[in-house]
DNA sequence: GAATCAACATGAAAGCATTTATGGACAAAG
DNA sequence: CTTTGTCCATAAATGCTTTCATGTTGATTC
C-alpha cells in the first residue's frame, strides 16, 4: 500500500494525500476527510525510508555510552530515551566500550545512519590528550553533539554537566568539619568528571592543609567487582595507609568501603566515615545506608534534551550548562 | 556527495559504483580500484535513506523493554546490543513502561520505522489475559518477534526462556533439605516468568506438604524501593506470619530481606535463610553475600540473537528454546 | 452585472540517492 | 563465424516531499 494507491482510491493526487498526512493547512475539510477515510480503511502508513529520503531525516538520535548496564549510565539512558520519545524522536543505542577506536567507529556508524544528533552519555568520552578528542570535533561538523557530564569547547558541541568540583569540595569540607583529618579519596577513573571530582577533593584538603601523598588512591579494576575493591582496601591498610574517612568517586567504591569496614570490624561511621557519589539505588542497598552525592541526573537529562530540541529547531542554545549537586546525608557519615 | 558525483569522477556509471560498494562480483579489478580511489578521496558514504528505500531495510532491530534502568533488563539490553552490532545491526531502544497501551504504541512505532525485527526484553510483555497478547501476534505478522524470558505460541514469534520453574523448584528443595519448613516466597510480579517461578516454589512445597496460606507473599510496590520492601516484611512479622527462610523472586527483594533481618537482629543464614533471583551485582553488594539463582542471561541473549539472525537469513529456526539456570551458593543459605 | 483580485485548493512533475533488471559491447573460445 | 561469458551502462523502480503552476471560488469594485 503506497501513497499512490491511497491517492487513487481517494480520487485525489498524491500531493494532496501527502498534505493531509503532514497536516498541511491548504486542503479543504471535505477532501481531508475523504483521504483520511481511505487511509484508515486500508491502515496505510507512509514508508519511513521514502519519507526519510524526502525529508532527509528520520527523527532519530544516536545515544552513545560506554556500557549501558552500568547503573548510572543505564539511568541516564532511560531518562534520555523517555524524553526523546516525548519529543517525537527515536533513539539508536550504541554501547561503545571504553576504547577510543570503538567509540570512533560507533560515531561514524551513527553519522552514516544519518541521525539528527548524537548524545554522548558519560564523561569517559573525553580524553586527557586533546588530539584524542578530535573524533568528537569531527563528528560535530556533521551533526550536533551533546555531552552529558563532560565538556569540550568546540563548534556544534553542547555540554550539560554537574558541578562535580563543588559537590566534591563541599562533601570533603563537610567531612573535615566533622573532625576527620585522615581522609582517603578513592577513585577509579581519569574521566572528565573524574578529574573534576578529584580536583574538588584536593582543593578542600589543601585548603585545610590535610592533603598527603597517600590521600589519593586509585583502584583501577573492574567497575563492578566489589570483592576486588574490598580486597584492594585491605591491602592499603596492610601497607599502613591510615584513614578514618573515605570519599569515593562512585557508589560502587563506597559500597566496597562499607564491606571493607565490616570485614575489619570497623564501625561505620564511628570508626570510618564514607561518602559515595551518584546517589544510586546502591545507597539503599547497604547497611548502614550510604551518604552520597546526588548530581541531579534527571535534571541534567531534561536540560540536555531541551537544548538538543532547541538546536534541531534552529535556535541558538547555550553551549555549556552547569547544575549543582547535593549531598544526601544518610548513615555512613557523622 | 552522491553516487552520481562519484560515478562521474570515476568515469563509470552509478550502477558500477553501486556494485563496487556492495561487493558484487561482476566488476574488473581495474575499475574497482578506480572507483574505490575516488570514494576514499572524497570520503563518500552512501545515503542511508536511499539505501533503505532500495533495499527495504536499514539493518535495524527494535528493542523493547519496560524500564532500561532496571538492573536485570539493562544487562540484557547490553548483551543484546553488543551481539546485534557484531552482526551488523543497529538497535532502536524503546522503554515502554508497564502499561499495555504504551507497549502497543511503541510496537507500532517500531513497525512504522520498518525495523527488521523486534525483541521484547523481559517477561512483562506477556499478559494473563490472552486477548491482551493480541498486540504481539498482530505485530508478528509484519516482522519477526523475539521474546526473552517469556513465551507465546504464535506464528513468527520466537522465544528464548530460562527454565524458571525448575530453577525455583530446585532452590526451594535445597532449602527444604537444609531443614527449613517455614519458607516464604516473596514476589512482586505476575509476569510470565514470575508465574513460572511461583509454580516451581509451590510444586516443591506441596510435594513436601509444607505449603501454607501465608507461604506466598506479594509485595506490590516500586521495583527499586528497598526501604518499602523492608517495611513490608516487618509488617508481615507483626501480623504473626512465621518464616525462617525467604525465597525472593528477584535480588532486590532478597536484599530487602537481608536488611529486614538486620533490623530485627536476626542472623543470616542461621535465623533466616535467603535466596535471591537473577544473580545480579546486588548479590555482592550485601553482607552476607547473597545466594542467588543465575539464569544465564548472556547465554539466553546469545541464543536469541543467533536465532534472530537465522530467521532474517531465511532459515527455519526453533520457536522456543529453554535453558536451565543454576543456584549460586553464597552466604545467605546454610 | 461584469471585471478584477486575492485566497484557497489541487495536480503535475521534479527531486531525493539508491538498487537492480535488462541488454549491449567486446573479447576469447570453439 | 558463431557462441559464450565478462564487464558495464541505461533505465526503471523504490515511495515519499515539495515547488510551481493552474484552477476555483467568492468578495470587491466600478
Amino acid at each position: 500500500m503506497t501513497i499512490y494507491d491511497i491517492s487513487e482510491k481517494a480520487g485525489v493526487s498524491i500531493a494532496t494525500v501527502s498534505r493531509v498526512l503532514n497536516g498541511s493547512s491548504n486542503v479543504s475539510e471535505k477532501t481531508k476527510k475523504k483521504v483520511l477515510d481511505v487511509i484508515n480503511q486500508y491502515e496505510y502508513t507512509p514508508n519511513a525510508f521514502a519519507r526519510g529520503l524526502g525529508l532527509n531525516t528520520m527523527k532519530t538520535i544516536g545515544i552513545m555510552c560506554a556500557d549501558s548496564s552500568d547503573l548510572y549510565l543505564a539511568k541516564a539512558i532511560y531518562y534520555i530515551e523517555q524524553k526523546l520519545r516525548a519529543n517525537g524522536y527515536d533513539s539508536i543505542l550504541c554501547c561503545t566500550g571504553y576504547e577510543l577506536e570503538t567509540k570512533m567507529s560507533s560515531m561514524n556508524l551513527l553519522i552514516t545512519k544519518k541521525v539528527d544528533g548524537i548524545i554522548l552519555v558519560g564523561s569517559n568520552f573525553i580524553y586527557e590528550k586533546e588530539s584524542d578528542n578530535k573524533y568528537i570535533c569531527d563528528a560535530a561538523t556533521q551533526v550536533p553533539l551533546m555531552l552529558l557530564n563532560a565538556a569540550l569547547d568546540a563548534p556544534n558541541v553542547y555540554c550539560v554537566v554537574s558541578d562535580d568540583f563543588t559537590s566534591m569540595y563541599d562533601a570533603t569540607m563537610e567531612m573535615i568539619n566533622a573532625g576527620l583529618t585522615d581522609i582517603l579519596y578513592y577513585y577509579n577513573s581519569y574521566s572528565y568528571s573524574g578529574k573534576r571530582k578529584l580536583a574538588g577533593f584536593k582543593a578542600a584538603m589543601e585548603e585545610k592543609g590535610l592533603l598527603k601523598n597517600h590521600s589519593l588512591q586509585y583502584y583501577g579494576g573492574s567497575h563492578e567487582d566489589i570483592p576486588a575493591m574490598t580486597e584492594h582496601l585491605k591491602k592499603l591498610r596492610q601497607k599502613g595507609v591510615p584513614f578514618k574517612g573515605i570519599i569515593a568517586a562512585d557508589d560502587t567504591l563506597a559500597l566496597a568501603s562499607i564491606k571493607y569496614a565490616k570485614e575489619m570490624k570497623l564501625k561505620v561511621p564511628e570508626d570510618l566515615s564514607i561518602i559515595g557519589y551518584n546517589n544510586s539505588m546502591l545507597a539503599h542497598c547497604c547497611d548502614p545506608e550510604l551518604t552520597s552525592i546526588d548530581n541531579k541526573l534527571e535534571t541534567l537529562c531534561q536540560h540536555l534534551i531541551t537544548t538538543l530540541m532547541g538546536i534541531l529547531g534552529g535556535n541558538e542554545m547555550p553551549k555549556k550548562t552547569i547544575f549543582s549537586g547535593e549531598l544526601i546525608k544518610r548513615d555512613t557519615t557523622l
